[in-house]
DNA sequence: TTGAAAGCGCTAACAC
DNA sequence: GTGTTAGCGCTTTCAA
């Protein structure tokens, strides 16, 4: 069984009390017995019991992380990405990450969080893919549970987030296809209670009047975020307004789905169509056309947001820090002039 | 702060036990009692410390991973599927899933295993990317700890496990190459210390000689599994061995990194050389050519590792169950009959 | 410098 | 049916 402080202290012939505090580096015990101590842990292969410990000291060091997933074959390079910084970062703050998985607005999912909320089992939570009114941060603001999330509300509620400044990137890259000279560009945008697929397409319509461009509702359908999603909009697009010289997906996913659709249909991407994303993943460099979209550091995103949130809990904060990054445009070979007809 | 039991007891002038019992489900409470328990709990927003029920129980009902990361810009598609796998199956058990993130091969990464191998914070654990000689098995199999792996080792050990048959995958896909008509094929190989890309190369090996073609050691390359590495490996192959006409790649990443590289060159894929990959990613299809390759369902096999470890911690084998899953071949663009030349 | 005792929140054997 | 008691492994007053 698991050796316990109780039989070094027995085999000591010592108080667990002095083993405990040997083992913690306590000052007030003398030299010698801390040696015996630790040699006597060391041997007999001691390792304290964490689940002991946090419940002793009502602090758990450990966040957790409630993965929206849609099941079953789920697979977005943004999660590895993400949960790799966020771990890296807990690790060197010797904090474990927890990590549940429940389908998005799904009743589980709540329970989850209000579990994680009042069990007492994980410190702060981060949150992922904030919704327009999103529960899951309504829930925690009112329990007053530490979290940060990584994207905003449309609720006045003031609470912890980075965010991507996604107005500002779509602003950019519609620009970028405008000033080649499109006039008539498609938006698959993402489903309607993603927040961050509000923004994007506010600066997809910001950008466009600003350079008095027309948008005709027909030009804006909405996709699923993966890149079977981008294939069918792309193909409702491409049906309806064939038009179109330009399209902006919401995501590098989609966008990759929006080309190979207008491959299918024997269009030449950055030739007879331009077709852009969001994320930059790593896959967006090597597909045929290489992709132009905007780059998220999500891994350094994934670390600033558990960074912020260990700093939250340990209360380092007197009010809730708020950080805007702004995504920079990579510009491939997908967007191109259209072609002159 | 936290409501407790001993709340609820005060609260209501009865002891703790009875509270305890009464949310339980136990039989031996009188039917109003128990009423007024669960009614005053839900009033006092009561739920369970799960630490507490935890020490108590000597069980934490949660499983571990510990994902290896190659930091900094870690992003493979292979980690977001199966963590949604294992996380999904854990959740329908009521099981946690604890997360954490270390280098592979590093000292911090054995640490993380020794923790959690003797801290009492899970009750299992899961690996995956087994090496050759693979030292996190070692050391959970002398502290006969509890956990499933994904991938086998070469040492003689008796473990459970699930993995893929990747040598009769490969051999099926090298049949494929042959049977269209290529004799020169090349193979860009997984690093050598990660075992699956042992079976991989020993698939094309044995193909290659059950077709009594030669293997030239030139035509072997090593690659680092990203689509960098298998662009700079395809270089490689394509440099010192122009005469090839297919090569395979240990994974999907590479081939992609592969076929990039070759356009590169102005080579058209499917038709002046052929590429193909292992692990059916969900881009595998929209990448242009589309990709051959090997299907692993990823997700699933997570849900069935994520069981096993649980029949195992609950004692529910006498055996170590050990699993090999066929992969499926599926035949897209990227492969075809050489260009005759 | 060390030990006894209490307690973190919960469960379970045993008595009433 | 219900309460008393002990204990999971650890930390931390408080006294000695």
């Amino acid at each position: 069984m698991h050796v316990t402080q109780k039989d070094i202290a027995r085999k000591l012939g010592i108080s667990i009390t002095t083993v405990s505090r040997a083992l913690a580096g306590y000052s007030d015990v003398a030299e010698e017995t801390r040696q015996r101590v630790l040699q006597t842990a060391q041997e007999m292969g001691y390792s304290p019991h964490l689940l002991a410990r946090r419940l002793q000291k009502q602090r758990t060091d450990t966040i957790g992380f409630i993965m929206p997933t849609l099941a079953p074959r789920f697979s977005d390079p943004f999660f590895s990405e993400f949960i790799a910084g966020v771990g890296n970062e807990a690790a060197s703050h010797e904090y474990d990450l927890l990590v549940s998985t429940h389908p998005p607005e799904s009743e589980s999912e709540m329970k989850a969080y209000e579990r994680a909320a009042k069990g007492g089992w994980v410190d702060g939570l981060i949150i992922v893919r904030t919704r327009e009114k999103d529960e899951r941060i309504r829930l925690l603001c009112q329990y007053k549970f530490p979290f940060v999330s990584f994207g905003r509300t449309n609720e006045s509620l003031d609470f912890a987030y980075v965010d991507e400044d996604g107005e500002t990137g779509i602003k950019l890259l519609t620009q970028h296809l405008i000033d080649l000279g499109h006039r008539r560009i498609g938006f698959i945008r993402p489903p309607k209670d993603m927040m961050a697929g509000h923004f994007r397409l506010q600066g997809f319509m910001k950008a466009m009047a600003e350079n008095d461009l027309p948008v005709r509702p027909e030009w804006i359908v909405e996709g699923d975020m993966t890149q079977r999603g981008g294939e069918q909009s792309m193909a409702v697009l491409l049906d309806v307004q064939p038009g179109i010289t330009a399209v902006i997906a919401g995501n590098d996913l989609m966008a990759i789905g929006a080309m190979h659709c207008a491959q299918q249909r024997g269009l030449e991407v950055g030739k007879d169509i331009s077709v852009a994303g969001f994320d930059d993943i790593p896959l967006a460099a090597y597909v045929k056309p290489s992709l132009t979209t905007l780059r998220q550091p999500i891994y350094e995103i994934g670390r600033m947001t558990c960074r912020m949130l260990i700093d939250l809990i340990n209360g380092r904060f007197s009010h809730p820090p708020q950080v805007l990054l702004v995504p920079q445009l990579i510009i491939r070979s997908s967007t191109a002039p259209p072609a002159s007809d």
